[in-house]
DNA sequence: GACTGACATTGATGCAGATCAACCGGGGAA
DNA sequence: TTCCCCGGTTGATCTGCATCAATGTCAGTC
């Protein structure tokens, strides 16, 4: 933990793992410079609140490293997950005051934060940042319909197959893997964040994940580690037969 | 039919119905002429398809009159809408070639269109465009999360009666009107369109439609004229108690 | 004035997933 | 070592919405 905290205050930006796919990924060195300035970075851990919804927040930031929640509450606390924040998404919205949702570290993390007012600044002097950030809150748009897709009509199975499959690619995104024969890896979300991601019940969730195992489309090592034995299979399953691609 | 598309084609940006929400709405003149140079008004009619998901699309615009929706078609027929295109709205993404959704005329409309290359230079050399439509991608992507708690985690009855509220919230937006005392308006959708929304069947539209009439929430004036004595008490129904609002 | 087709309503029945409840297993604290 | 708590699994039952089916309504048209 001392050594994480130690990690990220000394960061330099040329040997950031997000450098190249963050809200920064277009900025020259010129405008790094200009970054530096206003960057800070925050660790949190796993479990902690990062906003409440409602909250003043002063700080835009881009995730570093770790997996961070969005959701909505409602009165009589049925939860949905709206977003699931991974390394180098952006977290926060300029030109806002308070936090829209309620944003949860889902697992220890680090934020590389910008004061508000400057970053604002920043982007009307700096188009690359804009124009990143426009790119990104595209491909958050095109996420989010997706996601629709699987919250208005599909089935149980569907979606827990749907859900494997975003988080199966993303994490072959992130670490330049192909999505091909044997994948493996870790659901970074417990069955609850599941099933308010995909608005079901917990119960639900452990069900369809027992059926897809039971029907060898998954593997479990231990509840968390995830091997897909057919990648095309899992697809089947979740759908988007063909493709039905988003990356993001 | 005849009028309107004269109408269109001799339009002038002063005195667009849009202008000032359009993603046009920050240029200056100078600016309005570079897009006047690129821009066409094309008109459809009411089930016309607009754009196929899939196809090349060499255009991007605002909605100026009318109304469009977004759709997303499983391979077995399952249909769900991601996103509703009222006036001002932008149709289509810069720096893609291919359209990813279904784009359906619900009504009769016009489209004020750029052709795309153009626009996306434009874009580079007009922060002011690029500026606004992050901001309108910002408020879709707002919506779209909004519309996530709805499909997920609502009741039927709480889903038609959030329709309801977004439709009669976004009308009053658009003439100017209050939210307050007895709202009235048309609505845009055919009971199976709403379903399409709402991750509903069309009997459980009508049933629930139905039901909030019995209940004396709204009065129907033939099928499509909503009259809406009590917008709190159809907010609560919507289980946005007290607020959850969101504009867009 | 009857016919047609698109849109909508209403009823009867079935089922996927919610709800309620019991139990399991492993890791951390005392 | 024991306890306990948290996350997870599994079972029994209930219910909200889907599904299947019939009927109603109105505008357009022959």
């Amino acid at each position: 933990m001392l050594s994480e905290a130690k990690f990220a205050e000394t960061r330099q930006c040329g040997d950031c793992p997000i450098r190249h796919r963050a809200v920064c990924a277009r900025c020259d060195s010129d405008e790094l410079v200009q970054l530096d300035k206003i960057k800070f970075y925050r660790n949190y851990e796993a479990g902690q609140m990062i906003a409440w919804a409602g909250d003043q927040m002063d700080f835009v930031a881009s995730v570093v490293t770790g997996i961070a929640t969005l959701t909505q509450v409602m009165e009589d606390g049925r939860t949905q997950m709206v977003g699931l924040l991974l390394p180098s998404d952006f977290v926060g919205r300029p030109g806002r005051e308070t936090a829209t949702y309620n944003v949860v570290a889902t697992s220890d993390m680090t934020l590389c934060c910008f004061r508000k007012k400057p970053f604002e600044q920043l982007m009307s002097s700096t188009p690359h940042i804009a124009q990143r950030l426009l790119e990104m809150t595209l491909d958050e748009l095109d996420a989010a319909r997706e996601w629709m897709l699987v919250l208005g009509r599909k089935t149980a199975r569907e979606k827990i197959a749907s859900l494997l499959c975003i988080i199966a690619r993303r994490n072959a995104a992130l670490q330049m893997l192909a999505t091909e024969g044997e994948i493996t890896f870790d659901l970074p979300l417990t069955r609850e964040a599941m099933a308010d991601y995909l608005g079901l019940t917990l119960e639900t969730v452990s069900r369809q994940v027992s059926a897809l195992k039971r029907d060898g489309v998954i593997r479990l090592e231990g509840k968390r580690h995830i091997i897909v034995p057919d990648f095309d299979r899992l697809m089947q399953e979740a759908g988007d037969d063909g493709d039905g691609g988003f990356l993001n």
